[in-house]
DNA sequence: GCGAGCCATAAATTAAACTTATGGATAACA
DNA sequence: TGTTATCCATAAGTTTAATTTATGGCTCGC
C-alpha cells in the first residue's frame, strides 16, 4: 500500500527539487527525508530523482508523479480548509424537525436569527408530527426537534421552550359567542374541526374534555391548519388553535376567540435532542440561540424584516403564564 | 498538518460503516482502527461517526470528509496503477536523441521495432548533431543518443552500435565517374558539397583528407541531406553521404558512386547514454533491444510494414567491414 | 435472559520515522 | 588552485506513533 507520508515527502522534495529545503518545508531533519525518499523510490521500484552535479531533477517517472501527488495534496488542503469551515461554522447543515405549525408561524423568525448570525449554515427544515420528529431524532434524519413533548425517550432529551396558548376560535357571527364563558360541557354540543391525532394541540384538547369525562364532537379532522381555519371562518364550526396561528384573522376580524369557562390551554413546546454531547456543532450553536431566547422570555427581533413581523410579535409578546 | 493514515483509516471506517470491517479490509487491528479514529476527531475537532445501538452512521461532518477522501483514495488508486504500468513498461517516454541522418533512415525501423515491444511508450525523437545530442544526455534532455561518437565525456558511455559505410556519390553522368579509382588529391579539384560542421559524415571526411595533408574544395555545406543529394544530382558537385542514405537514389540510377583509392570510409556510429544505472525502464529495455540487434549483426526485422524497408534492407544486409 | 458480535479501554510491544553526527562531493569564491 | 560553504548520503541511536493483546461493556438477536 502506497506510503503517504513518503508521497507527501517526495511532493515537496519535488516541488523545491531540494531535500534541504523540503526538509525545512516539513520541520524534519534533511537526512529524515533522504531515508524516506529512498524508502519509497525502493517501494515504487523507480527511480524518482536524478542528480546531476548538486542540482536535483525529476525523471519522468518522477514528474509523472509529481502530477498525481500534486492533486493528492490539493485536495488534501480543500479538505483542511473544509475541516476549519466546518469548526468556525462557516459551513454546515442544521437539520431540524418542528411540527406543521410551528413551521409555519414561528419558524421564519428563528431560521431568519440564525441565518443572520450563521449564514453559511445550510438549515435543512423537516416537518412532522411531534411524535414523528421525536423520533425522526434516533434515526439521525435530524438533530434537533421543536415538538409539543409527546413521548418521553430514554435517549432523548427535551428542555421546555416556550408555551403557546390554545385558544378555540370560531367565525366572527358564531351564535357560540354571545356566551361570556363557554363550558366543556356546552362545547360537546358543538361541532368541532379537531387537529388530527399526533397533533400537540389535539392531544392538549383531548386530555381537557376526557379529565372531564367529556367526548368533544368531532365534525372533522385534519392536519392542514389553514384548512380548518378556512371551515371555521365559513361557520361549518369551531375550532382549537395555537393563538399565534390565528393572529391575522383575528386582527382582521375573520375569526373570533370564544371564552372558555376552563382555565386556558397551554402547550408546552420543548427543544428534543438526543442524549449525550453528541451535537454538531451547528446544532450546538442553535440549542444555545433557543436557549438564549427562552431565557429572554422570547423578545422579539426588532430588525427582523419578515412578513410575519406583526404575527410573530403577538407571539413573543404575549404575556407569560402566571 | 492532516494525518493521511487517519484518514485513510477513517475513510474505510466511513465506507464499510463497521471499526471491525474497516480493520479487517486495512489488516490491523480493531483496537487500532478505535485509536486512529479517535486521534482523527481529535484533530479535527469535530465528531465524525456517531454509535446508535450497534450501527455506526456518519454524521453530516463525517459525511462531508468522506467525499473529500473519496477523491484522495481513487486518486492514490491512480498512482498505483500508473506506478505499476511505468514498471510493468505499459506507459512511459522514451527520449531519444540522434542525428538527422539516423533519424531519416535508420530510426523508423529502431522506433517500429520498438513500438511493437512496446506499444504505450513513447518515443520522443530529437535530433541534432552527434555533439548536441551527446550534451543532451548531460542536461537530462535525452536518455539515449545514437551518435558518431563525437568526444569522449566522462559522464557518458558509448557503445558501438554499427558502422556506416560513407560513400563519394555523383550525378550517373559526371566526369569524375570516368575513372576507376578516384585519390583524394584528385578530388581536391571537384568542388565537394559537404555536410555541415559537427556532423559525423563531415569529421570523417575531413579527417581523410587532413591525414594526407590535402584540403577538400568544398562549395557549400548543409546539414540537408536531400538538399545535397538534389545538388549532386543536377551535377553542381560530388558529396560524401552515408550509403544508406542513397539507396533508393542508386536504385532509380539518380546518383552513382565513384570508388575511391581509399580504404572505404566507415562512421562509427555509438549508443551514448550517461554513466550509471540512472536509466529509465523504457531507456533501460531499448537499450537491450539495441544491443540484441548488433549482437544479430542488424538482422532486418522481416516483419516490417515500414515504407524504407528497401532502404532499410540495404542498410541491414550490407557486408561488415573486415 | 443468554450468548454473539461489536466497540472501548489499557498496558505493552513493535515498527516506523526522525535526530544527531559525520563524511563525501560539488560548486562558488578567494 | 586551494578553500569554504552547501548539499546529500550514511550510520547509529532515539523518539514517537501505531499497533497488538487482553479484557470489559454494551446491544441485539434468539
Amino acid at each position: 500500500m502506497l506510503n503517504l507520508n513518503q508521497l507527501r515527502i517526495f511532493y515537496h522534495v519535488a516541488r523545491r527539487l531540494s531535500f534541504t529545503a523540503a526538509a525545512g518545508d516539513l520541520f524534519i531533519s534533511q537526512p529524515a527525508v533522504s531515508a524516506q525518499i529512498k524508502c519509497f523510490e525502493d517501494f515504487c521500484g523507480l527511480r524518482l530523482l536524478k542528480k546531476r552535479g548538486r542540482t536535483l531533477h525529476l525523471t519522468d517517472e518522477g514528474m509523472a508523479l509529481y502530477d498525481y501527488a500534486r492533486k493528492i495534496f490539493e485536495c488534501e488542503r480543500e479538505i483542511e480548509n473544509a475541516l476549519e469551515d466546518m469548526r468556525a461554522l462557516k459551513r454546515g447543515v442544521l437539520r431540524l424537525g418542528t411540527t406543521k405549525t410551528y413551521a409555519r408561524y414561528f419558524m421564519p423568525d428563528l431560521i431568519t436569527r440564525f441565518h443572520e448570525a450563521f449564514p453559511n449554515i445550510k438549515v435543512q427544515l423537516n416537518e412532522g408530527s411531534s411524535l414523528e420528529m421525536t423520533e425522526s431524532l434516533l434515526d439521525f434524519q435530524n438533530e434537533v426537534a421543536i415538538v409539543a413533548k409527546a413521548v418521553e425517550h430514554p435517549d432523548v432529551v427535551f428542555k421546555p421552550f416556550s408555551q403557546e396558548e390554545v385558544v378555540l376560535v370560531s367565525s366572527p357571527g358564531h351564535p357560540a359567542g354571545e356566551k361570556v364563558h363557554l363550558t366543556l360541557e356546552e362545547l360537546t354540543h358543538e361541532p368541532i374541526i379537531m387537529k388530527e391525532k399526533g397533533s400537540g394541540t389535539r392531544k392538549l384538547v383531548a386530555e381537557a374534555f376526557s379529565k372531564k369525562g367529556l367526548v368533544p364532537n368531532i365534525l372533522m379532522e385534519t392536519s392542514n391548519t389553514e384548512f380548518i381555519k378556512q371551515l371555521v371562518q365559513r361557520g361549518e364550526g369551531i375550532a382549537f388553535l395555537v393563538r399565534a396561528a390565528i393572529a391575522l384573522e383575528l386582527q382582521e376580524g375573520k375569526l373570533r376567540i370564544l371564552r372558555i369557562a376552563e382555565k386556558p390551554l397551554f402547550l408546552d413546546v420543548s427543544i428534543a435532542h438526543l442524549k449525550g454531547q453528541s451535537l454538531s456543532p451547528p446544532a450546538k450553536v442553535f440549542l444555545e440561540m433557543l436557549s438564549n431566547i427562552a431565557a429572554a422570555g422570547g423578545a422579539p427581533n426588532k430588525g427582523l424584516r419578515s412578513l410575519m413581523a406583526d404575527v410573530l410579535a403577538s407571539h413573543w409578546s404575549r404575556p407569560s403564564r402566571p
